[in-house]
DNA sequence: AATCGTTTCTCCATCTATCC
DNA sequence: GGATAGATGGAGAAACGATT
């Protein structure tokens, strides 16, 4: 039992106001919850949690008694976290003069990206970095093209295969296997995963467009992003994590001060329905 | 002065995103 | 599908102001 938990039960079973410091007692006394270490509670934390919860209590000067309605707890820490990391960083990108390594410029360089279809019998089956822009950004929806003017570039996504280009592209533009990149994109374009596909599977994220989807999916790659690859033995999660936060690439979350809160939104509804 | 209430910080378990 | 690193949110504690 959570101690918010404990204390709705106190004011149900008193059925009267109490104060902070009467329900500390009833608890204490009754131990229908024990702190971690064992010490009692005070009631400085339970008027922290009646606070926290104004959805489960109302507070009557120093008195509180039950709202009678169970929502969620407004909190402090959840307001917009994506949206605050992306206005600070852009702040911090755009003052600072950054640092142009050679990979930097051998890989991000756009006249060395060659179209997607051309690609897939040329990619190397070594580890490295890769880089997706968008060759046509009309074809985006009104929203992502517009992000994509205020970043002002084309770049969709930087990551990196640590084994194998060939298979991990494989997996990103064609859809063999879990696909991060696969999956945000169609997500973003509109696509949604069978109803309830995820139930019983051990890994509720890595939910899966249908067969018919997927193959629209790749076409779309096929006609509109661009690509260019590096091969690389070494450093190449600190090149990753240096490029990413120099381009705000639109499509990467994990390490990117720019996340797309549309992106985290898209793929949470497809989680949901694939959940069931 | 003692008690009560609020704000803010840190710790840590759980969840999520990503990679292979 | 499993492993793992990073992100998130719940919980507790400390500091400090307000009230009695």
């Amino acid at each position: 039992m959570t101690l918010h938990e404990a204390i709705q039960r106190v004011l149900e079973q008193e059925k009267r106001l109490l104060t902070a410091s009467e329900i500390a007692e009833i608890l204490n006394a009754r131990k229908w919850y024990s702190k971690k270490d064992g010490s009692i509670i005070k009631s400085s934390q339970i008027s922290v949690r009646v606070s926290n919860y104004p959805n489960l209590f109302i507070k009557s000067g120093s008195h509180i008694h039950l709202n009678g309605r169970e929502l969620k707890p407004i909190l402090k820490k959840s307001v917009a976290p994506v949206k605050q990391k992306v206005a600070k960083a852009k702040s911090i990108a755009t003052a600072s003069t950054l640092e142009v390594t050679e990979i930097d410029k051998k890989l991000m360089l756009e006249k060395w990206f060659i179209p997607v279809s051309q690609a897939s019998h040329q990619l190397p089956d070594s580890p490295g970095l890769y880089a997706i822009r968008i060759a046509k950004p009309g074809n985006l929806k009104a929203s992502l093209r517009k992000e994509l003017g205020n970043r002002g570039h084309n770049i969709m996504y930087i990551g990196i295969a640590s084994q194998s280009l060939k298979k991990r592209l494989g997996q990103e533009l064609w859809a063999k296997g879990h696909g991060t990149f696969f999956r945000s994109l169609g997500a973003v374009l509109g696509y949604l995963p069978p109803k309830s596909s995820l139930v019983g599977k051990g890994n509720q994220n890595n939910y899966k467009f249908s067969p018919k989807d997927e193959g629209k999916i790749i076409k779309w790659i096929e006609e509109n992003l661009t690509i260019n690859w590096l091969t690389l033995s070494d450093n190449w999660n600190i090149e990753e994590d240096k490029l990413i936060k120099k381009y705000f690439p639109m499509l990467n979350i994990q390490g990117n001060p720019g996340a797309l809160r549309e992106v985290v939104d898209a793929r949470n509804k497809c989680k949901v329905i694939a959940r069931g």
